[in-house]
DNA sequence: GTGACCACCTGGCCGC
DNA sequence: TGCGGCCAGGTGGTCA
């Protein structure tokens, strides 16, 4: 599943093979992908567009085109290919761009989940996903003031607070797991409770999770690749997510697997008491 | 404003 | 073996 550093990997494969190519015409085989415009202006659009630069906003892929920018949430399984036209098109494959030397993008998506929007550069802070994010794991502005102000009143889980996207960008169910368990804090514990030096251990923890898994290619867990095909190795390094039937590896007492805000969470009870 | 719940989707897995 | 049901999970919408 992509979180931040499955994008961001994508994203440098993307660069390399897609800087200055022209989209000729786009080829929409499942419409509920496209949010923004409709689909008949989406088409309208993004012809002729030429791509500038491929970027990376949380974990959505930022196409840099002429005038817009084409937003790309790949969601649970969302992924892209380069192909030819011989190709046979793949059950999976619902958005096709065509480019101008001849080769194909194609984004494939098993669940349908993704999500593409085509915002014109001059209104990308007032219309769109982008206006509502928070700020990237690397902001100078993350400081633990920042968190507590975010998270004074909110009751919630931390674990569910962490995967808010209008707070911290980037942060999935399995980072959200890792960093819970380095910073030794419960993901039942209610955000408002949580002290000044946990706010610095979740915004250094945080860091330090997403710039491993980045160098590592991101995550495998089911079915994520990269565009060339390539599983990340970071599933190799988890501490906790997934490790139900296995023990902390520094109390070796049992990790368990519970339903926080319905997302499957795995914890240490005896290390993160927190 | 906040939080709970559901829909969107399909494939893998498990129990019967 | 085949079938039904559950689970996985990011996000947006709805409702209380």
């Amino acid at each position: 599943m992509p979180e931040l550093p499955e994008v961001e990997t994508v994203k440098e494969s993307l660069k390399l093979r897609l800087a200055k190519k022209k989209i000729v015409d786009v080829n929409i085989l499942y419409d509920n992908i496209i949010a923004y415009p409709d689909k008949e202006e989406f088409l309208l659009q993004i012809k002729n567009q030429t791509i500038n630069d491929v970027k990376r906003r949380g974990k959505f892929l930022l196409f840099d085109l002429n005038d817009y920018y084409l937003l790309s949430h790949l969601r649970m399984e969302g992924k892209y290919f380069f192909k030819t036209k011989d190709d046979e098109i793949l059950k999976h494959e619902h958005i096709i761009f065509d480019l101008d030397d001849g080769e194909e993008l194609r984004y494939h998506d098993t669940r349908k989940f993704g999500k593409m929007y085509l915002i014109k550069k001059e209104d990308i802070n007032s219309i769109g996903p982008l206006k509502d994010l928070g700020l990237e794991p690397w902001d100078k502005n993350l400081t633990s003031g920042y968190l507590r102000e975010k998270y004074a009143k909110k009751k919630l889980p931390i674990k569910s607070v962490l995967l808010d996207q209008s707070i911290i960008v980037g942060i999935g169910n399995i980072y959200a797991d890792e960093i819970l368990f380095l910073c030794k804090i419960n993901p039942l514990k209610e955000a408002q409770l949580i002290t000044d030096k946990e706010c610095e251990l979740i915004i250094k923890y945080t860091k330090e999770v997403l710039e491993r898994a980045i160098k590592k290619g991101g995550t495998t867990i089911r079915t994520y690749s990269s565009v060339d095909g390539v599983h990340g190795l970071f599933q190799e390094e988890l501490l906790v997510h997934g490790k139900d039937k296995g023990n902390c590896p520094e109390c070796k007492e049992k990790i368990i697997k519970n339903r926080v805000g319905g997302r499957g969470t795995y914890y240490c009870p005896h290390c993160q008491k927190g």
